[in-house]
DNA sequence: ACACAAATTGTGTGCGCACACACCATAATT
DNA sequence: AATTATGGTGTGTGCGCACACAATTTGTGT
């Protein structure tokens, strides 16, 4: 039954040397003989030796530390599912020596990304996950630890130069597609002025949220429907009074159609708006699934929800990283999560079935 | 580092006896004297211990045989990603003595089920995965294998009667309501006819299709959306004459708004019908991201799918069984899909992310 | 031809668990 | 009293791999 698996045993013997010998070959330890090195090559190239990964795991029996790099979850409540996500990713492995340590910045400061990532550094771990909202501030981070070899796996937001040992996200310019083919559909053939919504954001140092926005606008300009005046709000803290102001004055205008905002929690700041001025009629699409945008949705205030499954994604970058450090498995360079709808009749199926 | 993790080895420590005898108190196999169960006991009382699943599976080297009883995947697209989720798990656990044989019924003749059941209880199998779309054949069939004390695991269809070790599959009348959802959406304001489509289908027998189509009708009566006439149509087989004919007359109706077909098969047939026609105005919602749906939806045929997960379902139940033979791992009862909701903009994301 | 170093190769051990087996008491049987 | 059950307990081994170390062969210099 069970003799089809070939072990390093197996290998030995077909190539008529020791255990040890292939063993080298395998991983290019110590020095083998030409001669050797020729007959367990030409084994392994005959059968395809696939180690068993139960039995290389439980003899190591090392334990690896990984630091996860995100903003502050309590800023939050999209970054606290992430760190959710690492944490049950943490329960799965702890048993086989797998810690996970969390680094947290300031999500509204770049320069405490900087100040953290060094103490990230400081900590030496086996292994890093990286949320790198801040486009300039990361670069140098990354060179530090591709030179001294520990594997780094990013998500949320990619950054293609950093070269990293996976990338675990989205395609946000098809999620700003999306957003505007929903609204599109919203709108029952009726045309008028879409806004786009940021808020609290310097957009000239975060990439992805620019990118949604090209999506979103973009989706308008290809389709026949050009009865759309797409407008684009750069809306400050909403503490700040002028953030009143200025959306007060977009709502006002009896054209106004709908309004998709770029973030999550922007989503359900701006839902909380539209709820204390009685405007549901206004179409709104937003981001994720967060408690306060569910309730939202239940109310009818939300119309749909991209769910970027914050959790999952750093959920599967553990993994990714854990993975590579145990069972020396390289996990895919890009991990493209789909882009999932939600609305108000498919909300529970979501709810119930956690990270599917 | 490590030391936190506690071994048999270490409870023996603790309560001053051999492993052998606290590995007969955790397995209950052989006997133990009261003194030596008490002071095992309540050590294994005091601390959590949580066995080395890694360890036990590479010891135990047994091989397992699972039997997958599906229709036959040449009939229908949607069981051919069925089994390509078997495929996948038993690639995945091939080196851990695990083989997945598959046995096929014929998707129109519930006779056969029976028939092949019976093949799948003489093989022996030390579990089971089905998908039981015949209500009334698959009820004797699993009291035997209850009996035998073999797990099965259920999928697509779940029957509450039969109490499988674990069902996967999605809430069908809440799928029905996102497909009206979606279908409501669609209709730019306008009213008329909406019809929901089976095709090739005896409906007296099987459930699944019914809940569907009350969970489509009751969003309907829930809604303010009264200016909707739902019609329903039982349609033969797409070879018969009377197909055509009935399809014609409920499309040659002015008022025909939009077409809700229940299963992704059916899905294909209708959106070729409607190419043919030139009718592609008659909004289309079906089911699953087959081949020949995704180009009608490309091309514009098709509005909306929702996406099933065949692949996955299958996936997840075999994964499933593994887990309870090799890692006595219960799975959840129910695991419940999310609805997944696939318009022209979602679709490459889901595609290009395989089974997530 | 010898000693000794270097290169190469083989053997042994532990990881944690499950299970077979051997052992030792004591009780039951002849 | 000698023998055999019997309940209770401990020890030993293998699963496949990685790695340390011992053993062996080959090479070098004198």
């Amino acid at each position: 039954m069970n003799t089809k698996n070939i072990r390093i045993k197996d290998i030995a013997q077909l190539a008529g040397v020791s255990v040890g010998t292939v063993d080298r070959v395998l991983h290019n330890r110590g020095r083998v003989s030409d001669d050797a090195l020729k007959k367990v090559l030409s084994v392994l190239d005959q059968i395809d030796y696939k180690p068993n990964l139960i039995a290389r795991t439980l003899g190591a029996n090392k334990s690896y530390k990984i630091a996860a790099l995100i903003p502050n979850p309590d800023q939050d409540p999209y970054w606290a599912s992430s760190k959710s996500g690492i944490n049950q990713a943490e329960a799965e492995w702890l048993r086989y020596g797998v810690t996970v340590q969390p680094f947290f910045f300031n999500l509204y400061d770049k320069n405490t990304f900087t100040e953290v990532a060094k103490r990230v550094t400081d900590s030496n771990p086996d292994g890093i996950l990286v949320a790198p909202i801040f486009y300039h501030e990361t670069l140098p981070f990354f060179d530090e630890f591709r030179e001294r070899g520990i594997p780094y796996v990013l998500f949320n937001t990619n950054i293609h130069e950093v070269q990293p040992l996976s990338f675990i996200g989205q395609d946000l310019y098809q999620s700003g597609r999306l957003g505007a083919e929903l609204m599109h559909l919203s709108q029952n053939g009726k045309a008028g002025i879409l806004a786009v919504l940021h808020v609290n954001e310097d957009l000239s140092n975060s990439v992805h949220l620019a990118e949604k926005e090209k999506g979103f606008r973009e989706y308008f300009s290809d389709t026949r429907a050009k009865a759309f005046e797409i407008r684009t709000l750069n809306l400050t803290s909403p503490n700040n009074p002028s953030f009143e102001k200025e959306l007060l004055q977009l709502i006002n205008d009896d054209r106004i159609r709908g309004l998709f905002v770029s973030t999550s929690k922007a989503t359900a700041i701006v839902a909380s708006f539209l709820e204390k001025h009685n405007r549901s009629d206004v179409k709104l699409i937003g981001y994720d699934m967060l408690e306060e945008n569910i309730a939202f949705m239940k109310k009818g205030v939300i119309d749909f929800l991209i769910n970027q499954n914050p959790k999952r994604q750093a959920f599967l970058g553990i993994n990714h990283l854990v993975g590579q450090l145990i069972l020396h498995k390289n996990p895919p360079a890009n991990e493209l999560l789909p882009l999932e709808i939600i609305s108000r009749e498919n909300l529970a199926s979501y709810l119930s079935s956690g990270i599917h």
